[in-house]
DNA sequence: CCATTGACTTAAG
DNA sequence: CCTTAAGCCAATG
Protein backbone atom coordinates (compact mmCIF):
# COMPACT_ATOMS: atom_id res chain seq x y z
CA UNK A 1 0.00 0.00 0.00
CA UNK A 2 1.09 3.27 -1.01
CA UNK A 3 1.20 7.03 0.22
CA UNK A 4 -2.00 9.19 -1.19
CA UNK A 5 0.40 11.77 -3.00
CA UNK A 6 -0.93 15.23 -2.47
CA UNK A 7 -1.30 17.55 -4.81
CA UNK A 8 1.45 16.82 -6.95
CA UNK A 9 -0.45 14.06 -8.63
CA UNK A 10 -3.20 16.70 -9.68
CA UNK A 11 -3.04 17.45 -13.67
CA UNK A 12 -0.99 20.97 -14.46
CA UNK A 13 -4.46 23.11 -15.23
CA UNK A 14 -6.26 21.70 -11.86
CA UNK A 15 -3.15 23.02 -10.29
CA UNK A 16 -3.25 26.31 -11.69
CA UNK A 17 -6.83 26.87 -10.92
CA UNK A 18 -6.32 26.39 -6.99
CA UNK A 19 -3.70 29.16 -6.89
CA UNK A 20 -5.59 31.70 -9.15
CA UNK A 21 -8.54 30.84 -6.80
CA UNK A 22 -6.38 31.74 -3.86
CA UNK A 23 -5.59 35.28 -5.30
CA UNK A 24 -7.00 37.66 -2.45
CA UNK A 25 -9.22 40.62 -4.26
CA UNK A 26 -8.02 43.24 -5.12
CA UNK A 27 -4.44 42.36 -6.04
CA UNK A 28 -3.19 40.47 -9.53
CA UNK A 29 -0.53 38.35 -10.25
CA UNK A 30 1.36 37.06 -13.39
CA UNK A 31 1.60 33.73 -15.73
CA UNK A 32 5.48 33.35 -14.52
CA UNK A 33 4.39 33.66 -10.77
CA UNK A 34 2.09 31.06 -10.67
CA UNK A 35 4.39 29.01 -12.89
CA UNK A 36 7.17 29.24 -11.02
CA UNK A 37 5.09 28.47 -8.00
CA UNK A 38 4.14 25.19 -9.54
CA UNK A 39 7.65 24.80 -10.18
CA UNK A 40 7.36 24.67 -14.10
CA UNK A 41 8.70 28.37 -14.31
CA UNK A 42 9.40 28.44 -18.11
CA UNK A 43 5.66 26.74 -18.97
CA UNK A 44 4.01 30.45 -18.36
CA UNK A 45 2.12 29.67 -21.89
CA UNK A 46 0.11 26.79 -20.29
CA UNK A 47 -0.90 29.07 -17.45
CA UNK A 48 -2.53 31.36 -20.18
CA UNK A 49 -3.84 28.00 -21.96
CA UNK A 50 -5.28 27.31 -18.42
CA UNK A 51 -7.26 30.29 -18.19
CA UNK A 52 -8.38 29.99 -21.21
CA UNK A 53 -10.06 26.78 -20.58
CA UNK A 54 -11.04 28.23 -16.93
CA UNK A 55 -13.86 30.21 -18.59
CA UNK A 56 -16.28 27.11 -17.56
CA UNK A 57 -15.77 27.45 -14.28
CA UNK A 58 -17.61 29.31 -11.23
CA UNK A 59 -14.46 30.32 -9.58
CA UNK A 60 -11.52 30.93 -11.45
CA UNK A 61 -10.94 34.87 -11.36
CA UNK A 62 -9.21 34.90 -14.63
CA UNK A 63 -9.05 38.57 -14.65
CA UNK A 64 -6.87 38.79 -11.87
CA UNK A 65 -4.13 36.97 -13.57
CA UNK A 66 -1.97 39.47 -16.11
CA UNK A 67 1.31 39.27 -18.09
CA UNK A 68 4.29 40.41 -16.42
CA UNK A 69 4.13 44.14 -16.77
CA UNK A 70 0.41 44.46 -15.83
CA UNK A 71 -1.13 44.47 -19.05
CA UNK A 72 -4.66 42.63 -19.89
CA UNK A 73 -3.61 40.48 -22.07
CA UNK A 74 -6.39 38.56 -21.68
CA UNK A 75 -8.79 40.82 -21.92
CA UNK A 76 -9.78 40.36 -25.43
CA UNK A 77 -10.84 36.73 -24.72
CA UNK A 78 -14.10 37.56 -21.88
CA UNK A 79 -17.43 38.36 -22.96
CA UNK A 80 -16.37 41.82 -23.72
CA UNK A 81 -13.11 43.85 -23.91
CA UNK A 82 -13.58 45.93 -21.14
CA UNK A 83 -14.91 42.92 -18.77
CA UNK A 84 -11.39 42.91 -17.35
CA UNK A 85 -10.92 46.19 -16.52
CA UNK A 86 -14.16 46.46 -15.04
CA UNK A 87 -13.94 43.50 -12.95
CA UNK A 88 -10.59 44.86 -11.48
CA UNK A 89 -11.63 48.28 -10.96
CA UNK A 90 -14.32 46.68 -9.00
CA UNK A 91 -12.03 45.64 -6.91
CA UNK A 92 -10.08 48.81 -6.17
CA UNK A 93 -6.93 48.09 -9.20
CA UNK A 94 -7.24 51.29 -10.96
CA UNK A 95 -6.80 50.06 -15.41
CA UNK A 96 -5.84 52.30 -17.66
CA UNK A 97 -4.99 51.56 -21.12
CA UNK A 98 -5.58 47.73 -20.68
CA UNK A 99 -2.69 48.36 -18.02
CA UNK A 100 -2.46 48.10 -14.36
CA UNK A 101 -1.59 51.48 -12.64
CA UNK A 102 0.78 50.39 -9.80
CA UNK A 103 1.16 47.15 -10.87
CA UNK A 104 4.31 46.26 -8.74
CA UNK A 105 1.49 47.25 -5.43
CA UNK A 106 -1.06 45.39 -6.71
CA UNK A 107 1.14 42.36 -7.43
CA UNK A 108 0.28 38.92 -5.31
CA UNK A 109 3.46 36.41 -5.35
CA UNK A 110 2.38 32.97 -4.30
CA UNK A 111 5.63 32.45 -3.47
CA UNK A 112 5.58 34.29 -1.09
CA UNK A 113 1.91 34.89 0.10
CA UNK A 114 1.71 31.03 0.48
CA UNK A 115 4.98 30.12 1.80
CA UNK A 116 5.25 28.41 4.96
CA UNK A 117 8.20 29.12 7.32
C1' DC B 1 1.96 13.16 -38.09
C1' DC B 2 4.18 17.74 -38.83
C1' DA B 3 3.48 22.81 -38.62
C1' DT B 4 1.65 26.70 -36.53
C1' DT B 5 -0.33 29.31 -32.80
C1' DG B 6 -0.80 31.27 -28.32
C1' DA B 7 -4.34 35.03 -22.01
C1' DC B 8 4.04 34.05 -21.59
C1' DT B 9 8.84 34.49 -19.61
C1' DT B 10 13.69 34.98 -19.30
C1' DA B 11 18.19 36.40 -20.90
C1' DA B 12 21.25 39.22 -23.56
C1' DG B 13 22.22 43.45 -26.05
C1' DC C 1 11.40 49.66 -21.62
C1' DC C 2 12.57 47.71 -26.71
C1' DT C 3 14.22 43.91 -29.69
C1' DT C 4 15.76 39.23 -30.71
C1' DA C 5 16.17 34.50 -29.57
C1' DA C 6 14.94 30.53 -27.28
C1' DG C 7 12.29 27.73 -24.16
C1' DC C 8 7.74 25.71 -23.00
C1' DC C 9 3.72 22.46 -24.30
C1' DA C 10 -1.59 21.90 -25.26
C1' DA C 11 -4.53 22.62 -28.91
C1' DT C 12 -5.66 23.18 -33.63
C1' DG C 13 -5.16 22.73 -38.73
Amino acid sequence: MQIKLSEENKDFFQRVYEVVRLIPKGRVTNYGAIAKYLGTARSSRMVGWAMNAAHSLPDVPAHRVVNRIGLLSGAGHFSTPTQMQELLEKEGIEVKENQIINFKEHFWDPQVALRID
